[in-house]
DNA sequence: CATGTGCGGAATGTTGACATTCGGACATCA
DNA sequence: TGATGTCCGAATGTCAACATTCCGCACATG
């Protein structure tokens, strides 16, 4: 990192519909809102001191990302978490996951590779001093996030952000019934991405990221079937 | 296809924004907005008798379409075709032909077979009856359009839109450079991929439509190159 | 009893007026 | 002369009132 690494990133301002984007995707992750919850525009502008236009600009913001659903003049309401979702949204996540370790093992330079060593330190010591899942999640976002952002790609990325919310938000669910699960294997997988990032061994990294995807989907299914029963 | 095929498919309303939306598009298609032209909010209302709201709605929808491009209080344009972001979508384009390759050819039925072919064959008499190019186009993208519904996959579909329209800009500007080219191709590759989805042969499949994509991209790219020069 | 019909309330969809921001033209000063 | 500061017009961002649509429920009807 240079001096100013990301210290001169980012100055632009927002809009109110962003930052109510934030506030009531929060919620959502929250619990304010669980799952199959109705968003009301006038409910949401009272509370955030907005008007409904900004709301109904959040509202199509959080739409976009997959996180909430809404019909012609039937309102908005957060999703379900059904088997058949997670199903769809992993085998997205899986085919993005792909290309994006692709093209990242083609660009990754020592300070995208420095950082990501950073994050996996930062989830060993987290894991160790028994952090909550819900940090332990962000680390893992955040691992994949750097990632992404390494394969160069708007597009991808936009792809990506179309269906991180989802994933976020079924992760929140597994970890919150049972964390033991993901934490044994959060580390030692990371660990695995980047040491053949590291060794520029694209080929078995595609195939490795697709597998690491494919697995959280195992788990969580398995997860959902056990709670139905 | 069933006596009712498509016949009692959608009776649903959608809205100013989203009716805006789709002049503004076609607009664009049409050459009314090129390339890196701004699109005005009060502009668009006055033409289009709606309000300035309702054409908000239609731009962001077409910005989650990747077709425009907006900046807080610095307006909406329309996005530029540089080789850069060629490549950047079809990369995206490619990983999910892949999967949505892969996910039909589990899923695939008679009907859906029946389309296609019905689709192959319109391309290979538009072609004979020498056809305009946006009216191959239009098949060609309906051919796609039909692999993704087999692919019965939600998010898929949505990420497919996220490029649709950008792929359908660029093909438009190639073939109205040069169409020769394109028509040499058009039934043969579609008629391969439907082949081995006829077949079964999944992995084959999966790589032939990463191979369709690819193609087109060089296609492009090579036609960018040369126009610059 | 099942089906169709017509309110009524509550939510969303739409609009035009008002507030804020941006970028460039012009003036100012070293 | 070139860099900096300051206005102004034009566009976008925000808002609250008005119009439209949906859904549930009671009631009529066969």
């Amino acid at each position: 990192m240079t001096a100013f690494g990301n210290a001169l990133r980012k100055a632009e301002r927002r809009g109110l519909g962003q930052e109510a984007a934030d506030r009531i995707r929060d919620a959502i992750f929250g619990g304010v809102f669980p799952p199959g919850a109705v968003l009301r525009e006038v409910e949401l502008a009272a509370g955030l001191e907005v008007s409904r236009g900004s709301v109904r600009e959040a509202l199509a913001q959080l739409e976009q990302e997959g996180l909430v659903r809404s019909a012609w003049h039937r309102g908005t309401r957060v999703i379900d978490l059904s088997v058949a979702d997670v199903d769809e949204v992993y085998a997205v996540r899986a085919a993005l996951e792909r290309l994006a370790a692709t093209s990242a093992g083609r660009r990754v330079d020592g300070e995208a590779l420095a950082a990501l060593e950073d994050l996996v330190s930062e989830m060993d010591s987290a894991l160790r001093a028994g952090a909550a899942g819900s940090d332990l999640l962000a680390l893992d976002i955040a691992f994949h996030d750097r990632i992404y952002a390494a394969a160069g790609n708007r597009r991808l990325l936009d792809a990506w952000h179309a269906v991180r919310s989802q994933v976020y938000l079924f992760q929140l669910t597994r970890v919150a019934r049972d964390d033991a699960d993901y934490r044994s294997i959060l580390v030692e997988e990371h660990r695995e991405l980047l040491a053949l990032l590291r060794a520029g061994d694209t080929p078995r990294l595609a195939e490795a990221a697709e597998e690491h995807v494919d697995s959280a989907r195992r788990r969580l299914v398995r997860m959902l079937a056990a709670a139905e029963s």
